[in-house]
DNA sequence: TTCGCCGATTCTGTCTACAATCGGCCCGGA
DNA sequence: TCCGGGCCGATTGTAGACAGAATCGGCGAA
């Protein structure tokens, strides 16, 4: 568990590199929910000071990625269904404005390039690659975010991302998902692309909506 | 600057106390925007460790309070003008969703309660109180959040609002404001009333929009 | 056998001291 | 007089040690 991911392994890693490494492991499952995390052990584990470790740890915490009780430590946050559903309700509200503001801001080469991973989108998805699919989502939203230029939208976005990884990564794989998952994409596509902002909300929201509900069923 | 807000003065300030103090102090407009933090001045003005201090300022930064620059330390971050307003359009969205929710999930006594709010809301407006008035509309919003049983949103919405009271502050005392803000507040606690969270959701949107338009008057 | 009490252990919270880094200042040279 | 390099004070980042709280185990009594 040394040295996950230290660009100059030579002296001790800072601080961020600490928060990036212990946040990684959580979003990949290295840490399980409801795992405990010890100060000392992921000091020794990071071969950083425990002092920087903490930091780390309260930073996790702000993020909601790790709870932290009063003198009994932090444990990876394991995020029920319910709380998946309130972060995509919130996401609703947030990336509905960031649509709508990308769709005002797009430029014309930014257009063209919507067009291609438009076209790729739809590729991926009728050829099965649900994984090349799943990372050309994950692409389109960025850059909707990127587009609507609205840093407070943005940085909010990012935290519940992390949060909720968990949850989309199993919704992914779901059979027939894709397909449907797919035309709501290409539509806030569309929306972008046509410079539309209310038609560009409507279609997000129309796509979280259906999340939400693919996420009930699932249970 | 000596132990502005102790609770037992033998001890030190414990870190939750320093971080209630100094965002108390960034807030109420006791640290200037853009003013530097320096570790060692807080630690020797609140009677505390640096360390106790180094804790609170990482909290502080989480929360967007102040900026951290690696190795140059912190300072009070200003919100701009164009920040309020992102944040209020974020808030559009939060408060919207809480809103309609409320109204779904209110209960016979906290529309009672409800029924009195509007009516004190109005009664301070028309006497021409404005800090009541002030108080009262956060309790509205208090008390909006709390029934919208939304942890999620909720969250959100705190940390936000702690970064713009000095916008929001600003734009309440602003001549003939006060007036239009009470009608359109009246027509949220309405909605809530009559459990209907469309409108309640209409109402919100109405009132932040009518803010973001009065602050870029002001700006 | 089960419940409650008590001590040991483990872990977190806090503090003090040390090392690294940054910015400004002074001095020398063109 | 103006520019560049190096030194020095100030401030932050890091490390290790100590104290306090919570948990877990055993032990004794009902």
């Amino acid at each position: 568990m040394t040295d996950v991911l230290d660009g100059q392994a030579l002296k001790g890693p800072t601080v961020a590199d600490l928060t990036a490494a212990i946040r990684q492991a959580i979003v990949d499952g290295d840490f399980a929910p409801n795992q405990r995390l010890i100060e000392a052990d992921l000091s020794a584990g990071f071969g950083a000071s425990r002092a920087a470790v903490r930091t780390a740890l309260f930073e996790l915490a702000n993020d909601g990625l790790i709870d932290r009780l009063p003198n009994r430590g932090s444990r990876v946050r394991a995020i029920s269904l319910d709380e998946a559903i309130e972060i995509l309700e919130v996401r609703i509200g947030l990336e509905c404005l960031c649509a709508a503001k990308a769709a005002e801001h797009v430029t014309d080469a930014e257009v063209a390039e919507f067009r291609r991973l438009r076209h790729d989108l739809l590729e991926a998805v009728a050829s099965g690659d649900l994984l090349g699919y799943s990372r050309l989502n994950q692409l389109l939203d960025e850059r909707i975010r990127d587009l609507s230029r609205h840093a407070t939208a943005v940085g909010i976005l990012e935290r519940l991302h992390a949060q909720s990884v968990r949850h989309q990564f199993r919704l992914a794989f779901q059979p027939g998902r894709a397909a449907v998952s797919a035309g709501e994409h290409a539509a806030i596509l569309d929306a972008v692309i046509d410079r539309d902002p209310a038609a560009a909300e409507a279609a997000t929201r129309t796509h979280l909506l259906s999340v939400i509900e693919a996420l009930r069923l699932l249970g």
